[in-house]
DNA sequence: ATTTTGATTAACCATGTAGTTAAATATAAC
DNA sequence: GTTATATTTAACTACATGGTTAATCAAAAT
């Protein structure tokens, strides 16, 4: 029923709904990391952190690459670009709204006078 | 542990990974509509309407007018913006990133000839 | 060849989510 | 004052989430 782009949104939104994976994301943004560099930060299990990489991967939000024994996180771009652009959405047409009723007001004021 | 700012985005973002409240976003972007009108374009009880309206709430992405026995419902630009600022500041990144890049393959470049 | 290391998987738990139906609440209309 | 309307709340279900520990797997180091 819904869409692959909504489908896709969905998860991207739920990844981003974590304190841990916002901070992985950001460190990922610093440079790639492997998954016990993400790790490093949080007092919780490996098990969990492989969860929470999974999460971000299914949201298409990071890439691995896996080099022997050690796997690569990095991000990818598209995702939350796609996220961004539908939030930037809102933001102008809010704007645009906001825009509108100040003219309304301003025109009020004219009247005014 | 978490700050309220990190609380609220985890909110926000948990909002926004749902189909039906991201249409009923677009449905009070375009006007402030009561619970029922919301709840129109929806097959879905008016039980789990009400649902989807308190997390828009609970997130700080609506306001609620109660006048009489029916709800208003308006969008609050606040949180929303809270939001794009997270991931405005990673596109940004990115984007910097990507010049970088960019600069590094033209210097490779002039160097080949 | 054995052990250590980096990571995943499985089984489990408590809690949360997204929906349901039925009952309750409060206002409006007759 | 009874009925109809707009909405919420409660109790329930099925499934997802975020964590745990223990077991597994594959590559590296000894």
């Amino acid at each position: 029923m819904v869409n692959q782009n909504e489908e896709n949104l969905n998860e991207v939104f739920h990844a981003l709904a974590n304190d841990t994976r916002r901070d992985m994301i950001r460190m990922m943004a610093e440079e790639e990391r492997t998954v016990s560099e993400l790790a490093e930060p949080f007092d919780m299990s490996l098990a969990a952190i492989s969860k929470h990489i999974k999460v971000l991967e299914r949201a298409n939000l990071i890439e691995r690459i896996v080099n022997g024994r050690t796997h690569i996180c990095r991000l990818k771009t598209e995702s939350l670009s796609q996220a961004t652009e539908w939030l930037h959405f809102y933001e102008k047409f809010w704007s645009k709204r906001f825009d509108l009723l100040e003219s309304e007001l301003m025109k009020a004021k004219r009247k005014e006078h």
